[in-house]
DNA sequence: CTGAAAGCGCTAACAA
DNA sequence: TTGTTAGCGCTTTCAG
């Protein structure tokens, strides 16, 4: 087992010192280019690569980032934050940093601090979906760059990444008026979600600049939580009307799919005789017949701005407060227009 | 700013040496116990905590674990790899490990070596699902410990923890034979894969133990992948046939899935006319109508386990290899028996 | 059981 | 442009 060799090594085996050698690997400024081309002719000789603890110890500089997300997001059975996690992972690589994960409880506790933060392991943190504010004051409190995703702070000046809600909500409900729709029912569940509330926002802005009556009995907004149940319930409440929508705007996949899961129970035409869209692009919303139209979320993509930024921080230990919106887009499927095909698919199934 | 506690600090405030104090921060023996805690008690007082990067350089121990993938596993749809991988994250966290994540084309790229293997910064290394042998011969040469995953290499004696597909084929055919069927087909699509192939076996070795016969036109073994496409395909050679199949058993639920597609097109009744049972349980196999019967893999706990191996190895510097084989657990839905209700979900559909 | 001292491999002033 | 010299904070013999 041959030794690993070590900058050391490089330098001896190049008549040079230690120092001369590092710049190089750090491809720093004030070398000769000459002695750049020999030392790393010699570097790729022997094979040789800095030891990351090494540099870390040196340098202070772990390669890391920390990724914090609540234990409650985590398990859901819905992979947006994981998606978010691995868009960070792949960006991470492109920069040549590593991602630690790990949950906390949505409330702080010093004992479930993470340890990488303890350790000093990590140069920068991004945080994804709400989390107690006392997480907050803890990692600031640490003077690391933050970053938080899919989510906001109002009382601190936090760098953020966030979903375009409002232009989601406004593009569905836009696609449902433009195919001639005038009585649209919203599905919220629980609104007090951030996410949820501003799709709501968006929902009636856009109905009211379009001239679009609101009727608040096709208005689902009072459940605990944004499930599959929600949607269910937000139909048996939409068809008890003598008067009923003939299109739903669902704040996210899950509860249009309970809206759907109800009118195929009773054999209703979806999209026939009501016309669904989603928020999210669910797996889920492909493999339901007929197909859920809905609003595309790029979560990868959360995720490696997240890591753009929080890599500009660590290099340029600059402050600057960002705020990026990450556009989504409407897919039109099924569950919106009834085509030939369409129709016979449902007749079939 | 206050200044960053290091060992000297405690040392210094415990009258005690460097050494002292690491003796206590790791637990080793040979230390009064008075000592311990007078230690301790200065520990917690300064909120000393050792840096990684620190005891990375003393130790030559980075605390991480690579997680190697190819990157064709994991872009695929299936989230089966990705549980693995969450699997590995919230075992390593037990264990005080952080897992570094890298995907790797499938045949060995210089180019392309995990930049946690160049660095000296994982302790050990888990491969998940097949990779070329060069990733194999690559990985053995840094004598790192290794652990494969959903994967077994035959020249080679590596640790392993796998699936059992065996079991799985098993407990899927008997259950179909014990609902009163005897003409039972066998969707494979490409039966090159390991697991598919591990399933197939399991399926003709189930069959011939309980006696029913085996019939070459119930068989779809000839695809190119195990995609929606051929369970498909296998609906329209098998429906092709004179005598059909009363039930299907596929070797995952996304062929399973496509077969239903076939039928559901068709009009034919799933479940009443042809019993299916898929393999992975999948989400999708959750939303779709009837909800598909298959046999649950618990991949996280495929990533768990591997963790537990890798830090064993670590710990002990030992060689032993061993072979894991996870079970798997039959999960009966609406796809193999027909009661009223799903009858009237297929008729209203 | 505790202390002294020598690194681990690299970076970054500061000199030259 | 290159070399010298201190460390970074911890672990780990080896003495005592």
């Amino acid at each position: 087992m041959k030794k690993i060799p070590t900058i050391r090594d490089v330098a001896k085996k190049a008549h040079l010192s230690l120092s001369t050698v590092s710049l190089v690997i750090n491809n720093k400024a004030n070398v000769n280019e000459e002695t750049r081309q020999k030392v790393q002719t010699i570097i790729d000789e022997l094979g040789y690569h800095p030891r990351r603890s090494a540099r870390g110890l040196a340098s202070q500089l772990s390669g890391n980032i920390g990724f914090i997300l609540t234990d409650d997001h985590f398990s859901q059975a819905e992979p947006f934050y994981t998606k978010i996690f691995l868009g960070t992972e792949f960006e991470a690589r492109t920069h040549n940093y590593y991602i630690l994960l790990t949950t906390v409880s949505r409330t702080f506790k010093a004992s479930e601090i993470p340890r990488f933060l303890l350790e000093h392991n990590v140069d920068g943190v991004i945080v994804a979906g709400e989390v107690g504010g006392g997480w907050i004051d803890y990692i600031m409190g640490r003077h690391l760059p933050v970053v938080l995703v899919d989510y906001e702070v109002n009382r601190r000046s936090l760098s953020t990444v966030l979903i375009d809600n409002r232009m989601g909500a406004q593009a569905a409900v836009d696609h449902l008026i433009d195919n001639g729709h005038k009585k649209i029912g919203f599905i919220g569940g629980n609104i007090t979600h951030p996410s949820i509330k501003d799709r709501y926002v968006g929902f009636r802005e856009t109905m009211t600049n379009r001239g679009v009556p609101l009727n608040d009995a096709w208005m689902y907004l009072d459940g605990e939580t944004t499930a599959l149940i929600d949607g269910y319930r937000a139909a048996e409440k939409f068809f008890a009307c003598e008067d009923v929508p003939t299109a739903i705007f669902a704040a996210n996949d899950v509860m249009a799919i309970g809206f759907m899961q109800y009118m195929k129970e009773r054999g209703m035409k979806i999209s026939e005789e009501t016309s669904i869209v989603g928020f999210d692009n669910i797996e889920a919303g492909l493999q339901v017949i007929p197909r859920l139209t809905t609003v595309n979320v790029h979560c990868e993509e959360l995720g490696s701005i997240a890591v753009r930024r929080i890599v500009e921080m660590i290099a340029q230990k600059s402050d600057v407060v960002t705020k990026t919106v990450v556009p989504v887009e409407l897919v039109v499927r099924e569950s919106t227009k009834a085509s030939a095909k369409d129709v016979s698919v449902l007749i079939d199934a």
